[in-house]
Parts: structure tokens; C-alpha cells; sequence
RNA sequence: CGGGAUGUGGCGCAGCCUGGCAGCGCACCUGCUUUGGGAGCAGGGGGUCGGGAGUUCAAAUCUCCCCAUCCCGACCA
């Protein structure tokens, strides 16, 4: 394509609002436009890179047997009422109405138009199955931000395995991990698999594909030594062994005015690993006690997955003093038995330890956790930090941030279950397939190749996805000479299959270079009277800035050799 | 939803405190000169100052309400 007849609206500046490195290059290179928070434009420039993010993970999809489908973006609410997801996907989901007054749904995710379809499949001998899809999702996420990283309307690759056991559900599952590993190398991302939380997915397993950047939004522990990595959501770490403080007949209550916090009561002789932290939430509309050591966090995620609580809201503080007979600062579970009452597993066997007396400014020390307090449940609630040592191999965890670029889950029969879907065994009964479910978002993957490949002059695409691979930047367009050069080099390269953009613009060289590298192009062939004069053009690698001349006629081979390699890398 | 910030030509910003002609840079159009790293000169086009109400002789500027956008948190496959 000609440069000078192509929409790519460069800007100097980037919008102020842009914050994400990837965000304010893409815009700056006319690769996309907001129309609204969330809602983006793409322009020629990022319909392309999203188009060749799209074929790849296309072509891996069906390396491993998928089989491509385009399904309804709007949808019936009763086949979300089948699974229960109308009303447990709450606020996240556009709907919308009809003329009848029929209630609809924007796609956030197809688990039940796949389900509605697998109806169709009657035998064990058609299993496995394994569909797929590019399409639109639709999400009323409370706070898009980061340009393409967090939107509300982007195309997603989301597939759907359907198995008659879990043995057949592990082969999927695995297929569904090598091929994504592929497509995560040959879109250059260092995408690291770690366990994550299913979340309101629900399933057995899941793991998420995470690329470390610091505009991400997870947190990843990952262990340098045996290659442990975890979502900090579901993450574990060896816990540290407590000296416990001498054990005591019973709890003695001790004035504490004005004492609110874990820290103030630090600095009165009670440090925080010695402290019991009461959280009072409602759980599922119960008011519930979650105990943790005064120095843990809580992890609402670990709690949901361990319990099966669909919400947990911390409770007000009316409501928690009606209940216990004071305020945050002064909360105790001694005594406490008409609650349900969790406590995570780092207060197991803990003696000596101090904790609110409800009732305020009043405190408890000498508090055995087993004795003195009714526990219903323990769990690991807890969030670990960096520094703690591995569960496995005792070496230092660190935290990473990071971005998810895909997340896959073994799902079990839920859906198939709800959907009433069946099949028949050989033995002639019936059983229901076991599904799992799979996604890439292709613009947040777009963004995070950018998140991860740029330099001070712009953006530096792979050769898989860069929206062209060579640009022939013409340093004359009146220099006869050159633009002859330039277009036959053009039809060579373009015969060649090479996908080439000619800078024909009658402009300044300076700003033909900053453009290029801004939009970040491979390769580029300057095309100027100084090299002519010799036979000779420069050819420039975007990644490394490297020049060397070469000999016009040895320019086709080169970069047709450069392109080619380039495409394979990762494959 | 809580906290913070911002809204002035396509983009970046000043002007607002202390009310009185809407300005600057980039981009854009025309002409001339220039052309191997974001040119120079001259001329030119383009803005309901986010919206509404109020105060005032007079509002981009002061007051109130609303909207939008961004950041932090909550939330979120």
C-alpha cells in the first residue's frame, strides 16, 4: 500500500488521558481511536495487527482439531436462566429488552450457546469435540482502563472441549496449553503458565497464561528454583514456624483505649504475628467471623474458592456491632458461638496470641486459638508476600506483575448438566460430557505485545503481527530515479507475498523515519539519491536499528530471507 | 460504588486565582525556498471554552446541578 493514499493519523503527542505505554503508542501510531471509555476503534493500521493475532492463534486453534464456529452475540435470557448465570453474573452483563418486552443478553461469554448446540451430539463415538470461535464479547466492566488491556466490547478466541470423562477432559486440556504456549511464542510474548482461581467459572482447574508487565493486573508468585507459579489469588507459600508466647489458664482482658489498629496494638507489647485479626463479612447474607494472623492479609478470592461463596461483602458497621457489641478495633471470636466462624490455617496451634474482647478499648491476651474460640472451618484465606518460601522447594518467592493473556479451564459437567445435554456410552447408557472452556482476548493480547516490544522511538512489532513487514521509505519522492526504484521494488516484494507499505509521501525524510518507527515496521529500505549514486540502499532492522547497504539488486532476496525468518520465529 | 484529578479547534497546552477582544505550539490549506533524522518565511481556515441553570452591565473565568474521561481502591474469567 501507498502511504500517501492510507489513513494513519500519527500524532505527536498522545492523548493526556493515556497513561499504558501500550495505549499511548497505539494511539499515537493511528492503530486505534476511543469512541468511549472501554469502546475502541480500530483503524487500518490495528485491524491488521488484531487480524494476524487473530490468525495465529486461528491456525494453532486448528492444529489441535478445533473447529471454527461464529455464534450469536445476543442471546436469550433463558438459556442464562438454565445455567443460573442470569442473575449470578449480576451487573457484568449488558442486557438488554426486545419489542415483544423478551429479555436479551450481550455475549460476555458463549459456555451456554456451545452447550445448546452440543444437544446435537448423541454418541460417545463422536467425543471429543472441540469448537471454537472468534467473536465479540460484551462485558460491563466497572472500570475499563489501559487502552485495549481492559475494555468492554473485544474480540475474544474462546473454545469449548466436550469429553465423555476426565481422562479425555486432560488430553483437551493439554492440547488447549501446547497450543497456547505456541501461539504466545509466535506473537513473542514470554507467557508464563500459573495456577489461577477459577473464579465464577467454577471447575476443577485452571491455569492462566500471564506475561510480567507492570501494567498488568495480577499478581503472580513464582519460584526461582523448582518453577512453581501461582496467581497470588490461589497461591500457597511454607509458612514460617511462630515461637508462641507462654500459654496462659484463660484469657486475661486488658484495657486498650484507643487502640484501633493491628499496629497500634504492635506498639503495646503485642506484636502483630502474636495478634488474632477479626474480620466480620456477610457471606452469602450470613454474617460470618474470618480469623487470620494479625500480619495476614485476606484473600476474598481464596475464601470464595474454598467455601463456595458466591458473595462476599464485608459487613457494616451497625451490623457488626449489633452482632458482637462493638466496634472494628475491639473485635474478638472468644466466646463468639452463634456465628459461623473460619479461621485461616496459620492460627492453627497458636497459643499467647491477643485479639479484641468485644467490647471497647477491651483486648484478650493469653488466647488459645484451639481452647478459647469455636472454630467451624479452617482455610487458607491468607495472601502471601514476596519473600516467603516456596511450598515446595523452600527457596524465596518473588511477585510479579503481571498481565493475563489467556486462561483455561477444565470445567466438569456443569453446563452440559444445566443444558441437559447427554450421550450415549457404549453400554448404552446415558452419560453427560465433561466440558472445558478456553480464551485468548485478541485486542488485549495485541495490546500486550505492544506492552512488551517498544523503545523510546515508538513501537517494534514482530514480524508474525506488524501491520506491514517492510516499509520503502522514499528520502526524494521528486528524485525520478528513486521513485523508479522504489515502485519496482514494491511490485517485487509485494509478488513475493511480503506484506509492503511505500512511503510515498512528499515529506521531509525526518518525519518519513520517525513514522515508521513509531508504527513500528520490521524492516525499512531507504531509498535516496546519496545511495543511488553507488547502487545502493539501507536496509534497517527496527529491533536493533541496524543498517547496512546493500546492492539494489540484492535488496528482494534480502528482505524476502528476513521476512520469512522473521514469520517462522517461535513456530 | 468510595477517593483524587481533568474537561478550552484533530493532538498537546496557556488563560480561570483577581470577570472585560479566546490565545500559543504541533497538525491542516496556499505560495516560495528547502529536503539522508520531526524545515524556514509569508499568508490562511478551523473552537457551542463538556452541558444546563444562576449571579453580573458583562462569565472560559464566580456559584449550583449534571455529564464525560483518566488514575487509585472496591469490583472483575
Amino acid at each position: 500500500m501507498r502511504w500517501s493514499s492510507l489513513f494513519i493519523p500519527t500524532l505527536r503527542d498522545a492523548p493526556a488521558e493515556a497513561e499504558a505505554v501500550s495505549h499511548r503508542l497505539l494511539v499515537r501510531g493511528g492503530f486505534i481511536r476511543q469512541l468511549q471509555s472501554g469502546h475502541y476503534s480500530m483503524l487500518p493500521l490495528g485491524w491488521r495487527v488484531h487480524q494476524k493475532v487473530a490468525q495465529i492463534i486461528r491456525e494453532e486453534m486448528d492444529n489441535i482439531g478445533g473447529q471454527e464456529f461464529l455464534l450469536p452475540a445476543m442471546h436469550p435470557a433463558s438459556i442464562w436462566q438454565a445455567s443460573g448465570r442470569w442473575d449470578s453474573m449480576g451487573e457484568e452483563m449488558f442486557r438488554l429488552t426486545d419489542r415483544k418486552g423478551a429479555d436479551l443478553a450481550l455475549g460476555m461469554t458463549h459456555e451456554e450457546v456451545f452447550a445448546t448446540l452440543s444437544q446435537e451430539l448423541n454418541s460417545y463415538r463422536e467425543l471429543p469435540q472441540l469448537w471454537y470461535q472468534i467473536q465479540w464479547k460484551f462485558r460491563d466492566e466497572p472500570r475499563p482502563k489501559s487502552g485495549l488491556l481492559r475494555v468492554r466490547e473485544f474480540a475474544m478466541k474462546d473454545s469449548y472441549s466436550f469429553d465423555l470423562d476426565n481422562e479425555g477432559l486432560d488430553r483437551s486440556f493439554d492440547l488447549h496449553h501446547n497450543a497456547y504456549q505456541r501461539v504466545f511464542r509466535r506473537l513473542a510474548l514470554d507467557a508464563r503458565p500459573v495456577e489461577a482461581s477459577s473464579g465464577a467459572m467454577g471447575g476443577s482447574a485452571s491455569i492462566e497464561f500471564m506475561v510480567e508487565s507492570n501494567a498488568g493486573e495480577d499478581d503472580v508468585a513464582v519460584c526461582g528454583s523448582c518453577g512453581y507459579a501461582a496467581n497470588v489469588e490461589r497461591a500457597t507459600a511454607a509458612l514460617k514456624v511462630v515461637e508462641n508466647r507462654p500459654q496462659s489458664d484463660a484469657p486475661q482482658s486488658f484495657p486498650t483505649p484507643g487502640v484501633r489498629t493491628i499496629s497500634a496494638l504492635a506498639d503495646h507489647g503485642h506484636p502483630s504475628v502474636h495478634q488474632i485479626k477479626t474480620l466480620v463479612y456477610l457471606v452469602d447474607g450470613q454474617l460470618t467471623l474470618i480469623l487470620l494472623r494479625g500480619d495476614h492479609s485476606f484473600l476474598e478470592q481464596k475464601f470464595s474458592d474454598a467455601t463456595g461463596a458466591v458473595e462476599v461483602l464485608p459487613a457494616e458497621a451497625d451490623e457488626i456491632r449489633q452482632a458482637l457489641g462493638a466496634s472494628p478495633g475491639s473485635l474478638g471470636a472468644v466466646g463468639v458461638t452463634d456465628l459461623t466462624i473460619y479461621a485461616d490455617e496459620a492460627l492453627r496451634g497458636r497459643t499467647g496470641m491477643t485479639t479484641g474482647a468485644n467490647v471497647d478499648d477491651q483486648h484478650f491476651e493469653g488466647v488459645d486459638v484451639d481452647r478459647d474460640i469455636p472454630i467451624d472451618h479452617w482455610v487458607d484465606v491468607r495472601g502471601i508476600t514476596a519473600g516467603e518460601e516456596c511450598a515446595s522447594c523452600g527457596d524465596t518467592l518473588r511477585v510479579v506483575r503481571c498481565i493475563e493473556a489467556g486462561h483455561i479451564f477444565k470445567l466438569g459437567q456443569k453446563y452440559a448438566e444445566a443444558m441437559g445435554v447427554t450421550v450415549l456410552d457404549a453400554d448404552g447408557s446415558n452419560r453427560v460430557p465433561t466440558m472445558g472452556s478456553y480464551g485468548i482476548g485478541v485486542g488485549r493480547a495485541m495490546a500486550t505485545v505492544a506492552e512488551t516490544h517498544h523503545d523510546d522511538h515508538g513501537l517494534v512489532w514482530p514480524m508474525s503481527i506488524a501491520p506491514y513487514e517492510v516499509v520503502l521509505t522514499v528520502v526524494k519522492v521528486d528524485h525520478e530515479e528513486s521513485m523508479v526504484v522504489a515502485e519496482r521494488l514494491y511490485e517485487d516484494l509485494r509478488s513475493a507475498g511480503i506484506d509492503v507499505l511505500l512511503d510515498d509521501r512528499d515529506g521531509r525524510p525526518g518525519v518519513k523515519f520517525a513514522d515508521a518507527e513509531l508504527i513500528g515496521i520490521p524492516l525499512r529500505v531507504t531509498i535516496g539519491p546519496r545511495g543511488l549514486e553507488n547502487g545502493l540502499l539501507e536496509l534497517t532492522g527496527r529491533a536493533t536499528t541496524d543498517k547496512s547497504d546493500v546492492a539494489i539488486e540484492d535488496v528482494v532476496p534480502k528482505v524476502v530471507d528476513a521476512v520469512v525468518t522473521g514469520r517462522s520465529l517461535g513456530r
